[in-house]
DNA sequence: TAGTTGATCGTCT
DNA sequence: GACGATCAACTAA
């Protein structure tokens, strides 16, 4: 329990680990507070062969860390206000990832509400509300790859991250059996809408709707 | 409760 | 110059 992955954990095939990835524990220290998430839903995109995958036309300044050897972070802005979070996979130049949708908050919720509370920069989100806790869970929290990124306080700073150092990496947690996982066509994507490769734990109420 | 839209900007065409 | 691996408020019914 709480053992940090190996690099070789990240070397296998994409799908494999994405689907590896599901019961893990996603850790963020922030100073000395420490933030974990179990990761319930994830994303894969392979590379080049993959029309959804920005690494698809290629490597570019913006998606060069996706081409890095895996077991790094790739985070990205988009939409004009939000970061979304990837985990690097298999070896340099391959230029695959997985996109992390949704964790369980285990750890440090308190300081997740602060952050999700707030913009990116600290001051107030002037269209958002203060955090609401319907039904007083904690749902919102980190059921969505931006919220994640908000939650966890993962921003443009965090790209490249070395998911082996100490700022972010992901713990060893529960296997979760294949009969358990599902897998359904990926949000949000236009192009290869036909690749199932979101895959969630089944019955799990933190994936996103 | 389903569908629409505003916020907002880096990146690629 | 257009648009996106998004989110949540708002609108209509």
């Amino acid at each position: 329990m709480f053992k940090k992955l190996p690099r070789s954990f990240y070397l296998r095939p994409t799908l494999t680990v994405a689907k590896d990835l599901l019961g893990k524990y996603f850790c963020r220290r922030i100073d000395r507070q420490l933030l974990i998430g179990k990761i319930v839903e994830v994303e894969a995109y392979l590379g080049e062969t993959d029309p959804a995958s920005h690494a698809y036309r290629g490597q570019t300044i913006r998606n060069e860390v996706m081409f890095w050897e895996g077991g790094h972070l790739y985070v990205y802005f988009t939409y004009g206000m939000h970061f979304c979070a990837n985990v690097v996979t298999e070896e340099k130049g391959k230029g695959r990832a997985i996109l992390l949708r949704a964790v369980e908050p285990i750890k440090g919720i308190k300081l997740m509400c602060r952050n999700r509370g707030f913009t990116t920069d600290g001051t107030p989100a002037r269209r958002s509300p203060p955090l609401r806790t319907a039904g007083g869970d904690y749902r919102m929290l980190a059921n969505g790859p931006a919220k994640l990124c908000d939650a966890f306080g993962i921003k443009k700073a965090q790209n490249g991250t070395d998911l082996l150092g100490d700022e972010i990496y992901i713990a060893n947690g529960e296997t979760i059996p294949e009969s358990k996982i599902i897998s359904t066509i990926r949000i949000g994507v236009k192009n290869g809408s036909d690749k199932k490769w979101r895959f969630y734990i089944e019955g799990n109420r933190w994936v996103s709707t």
